[in-house]
DNA sequence: AATGAATGAGACTTCATTCAT
DNA sequence: GATGAATGAAGTCTCATTCAT
């Protein structure tokens, strides 16, 4: 389902009964993020998701309270995946080009986990508990990050308040363009150039020192 | 409901037929406006929207095809009325500065509509016809007040596809802003200032030149 | 509609009130006789209706107590369209052979009128009243034709009381087979001739004496 | 319900889940027959049946895909037992008697079960597919008769095409026969003399052989 | 006589959840 | 733990008819 959960391919001989119900449970989980990634959390009924899980309607309640609570885990599940994907492939370049490349990166793993468009964009509405659980991960590591860089000298001028701010508003840039320039005839699609050098004008100019000297008018 | 719109404040003496309906219709737009701003599209049932508006769920097929119709005139309609709130609170200064002036108009106008931002938010998914409309009006209209800022020299380096780019982010970013920083307790409050300054580091330093030298150490 | 009442072919320029008021009458029974031979009687809303005759839904009720009212004179009225239509094409031949020729008369009617059978058939259910006035016409004609033949000596052995019976022996004999043959592909067609010989077979032996002998080998 | 489907009477105490699921299944189905054979299909809303059943309505759609499904399911259960119940009071006299016989049981059969006859006749318009179906049925079966009655030399002259052109008079002779002749007074009755007489004046002599000699003048 | 907006009952269907087996 | 039938509330939409203009 996502890069670093390796779907199970079938059932093993011998179980014991903790791995069986975990193992039911992870079924249920993944048929949950298929679908939802597919066709929405409206469509992700409790009998649709049993179905495609391959068990009974009653086996969902005993692994989760109610639907509500699968769907609020499915968001920050895939959230963390996505923040170990970025954290993978930031170098250590300057501060400015590694947002540059996170900035990439966010895009990359849209293409590997096609499920988390949806997932993340409906969040907000059918699962706002996991929706806002999401959100301050990210927050909170993203935040971090740009204290760093501060602390390095590549970002000048903006207070912790502001940090906050500004995160925000590149995960509100970062979503909105995902969805507008993710998607080309139902399928998943490299995010096009002109994007990311909008992106990167905007961000680097307005985020970062230039005493990277010079490197402004060089792109 | 909208500040251009003054509600209808009570029923008139004699209205003729085609005023009769016009208010009938109004009456129904008005209720799904306050019940979707309120409670969302989800909550907002043909039932519920007719009983709020004071008449039979039958009238509301004489005015609208169906449900869809209605909740996808919703987000336009008021989007137009946003447009025209901004512009009319955006001066003749620097291109910069206005640009602030309109990021501020967008959350006065989230006070003075509360129900706009749940519109906006939930529009996505529950009124994708309307949505895309109103992303259009946006776009459109946006783009060309960056094309007039470049070509007063304003702004420089960006293409027309980078420009929409860019818009994309502005309203991503206002968005995730607006649902993080307007509400407090339930209730719709104005911006931080911290906020604020942030957007106007980041989208001042990012977008425009700084030709209006020396104002970017003067704020 | 019916080969007997041509279509009134547009507004004429002066109407006093009596004709204007036939005038919106015929309209509205025109409109439904063409919906109900298309749609069915299901689908014969006074809304659908009153639309097709180009008036307003309240001016149905000026000219027809209700709904059911126009539906139960639907079938009544083309039925004497279709006795008539019958009458005219069957010759002075022998009483087995004009039986033979109301048959096929029968089936041309249909092709003439292709509303006809769709009214027929679902009026014993959508228009009960309308259908026991039809096929009391018929039965009453149909009998009296039977009682000539047997005064004439064409039919022997048969009571007043048999020849109702098989005059709904007939009926519904032509009633499941137009409903079987005379649709082909959506369009109405001919009659196969083997339909016809069955028909002319069974009806002939079984209610014509053969004293018109030889005949029956003849065939 | 059926002649030979005695009426499941009462709970039994202890049924397995398989047997639990059929008897609700048939407590539906047997509930849809009785309003449809009372009230008409129009009148048989999910509602209706539900109440009638004893179950929710949800219960409802966990034994039937919909509402249409149930109803196209009704006719054809009940033409088999009608077909049976028809071919044991069959006996091997010569082949014009047992027709005759025939029609009698048909006759017998709807005072049997009352509710065939309004499940018969109104299946064209709200169960088509079952009343297909249904016709399917009857006319594989009564042609097959008609060709041995044919190989035995009971019949002459008719092709198999004929035959099924014969049939479908046939049917539609009891079908217009049972609606006229079958109920008097609100209730079922049994067919008049005088009917069963014109009957077989005209379909003994229309379709067999006489070469059963002189048994046309004894009767 | 014509209009057409308003009415409101009632239809089918979906779905999260429960519970006996 | 697994099952899946049962539940019943709630949703959208249709339509014959009325009535003020």
């Amino acid at each position: 389902m996502t890069p670093t959960s390796q779907a199970v391919s079938g059932k093993v001989a011998k179980l014991n009964r903790v791995e069986r119900n975990a193992w039911t449970k992870r079924k249920i989980f993944d048929a949950a993020t298929k679908i939802v990634g597919k066709h929405g959390y409206a469509e992700a009924s409790v009998a649709r998701i049993t179905e495609q899980a391959g068990v009974a309607q009653g086996t969902f309640y005993n692994h989760f309270e109610n639907r509500q609570e699968l769907l609020d885990q499915l968001l920050p599940k895939i959230g963390i995946d996505m923040v170990r994907f970025i954290r993978e492939r930031t170098g250590t370049a300057q501060a400015a080009r590694q947002e540059i490349e996170r900035f990439g990166a966010f895009f990359d793993f849209i293409r590997e986990v096609p499920e988390f468009l949806r997932i993340l964009n409906e969040a907000e509405f059918f699962a706002p508990t996991g929706y806002q659980k999401h959100l301050d991960n990210i927050v909170t590591a993203y935040v971090r990050i740009l204290q760093r860089a501060r602390d390095a000298g590549a970002i000048e001028d903006f207070s912790d308040q502001e940090f906050e701010a500004v995160v925000y508003m590149l995960m509100g840039a970062r979503g909105y363009l995902s969805q507008r320039y993710s998607y080309s005839g139902g399928a998943v699609t490299a995010v096009p150039d002109h994007v990311i050098s909008a992106y990167q004008k905007l961000m680097t100019r307005g985020l970062f020192t230039t005493s990277d000297k010079g490197n402004r008018h060089d792109r």
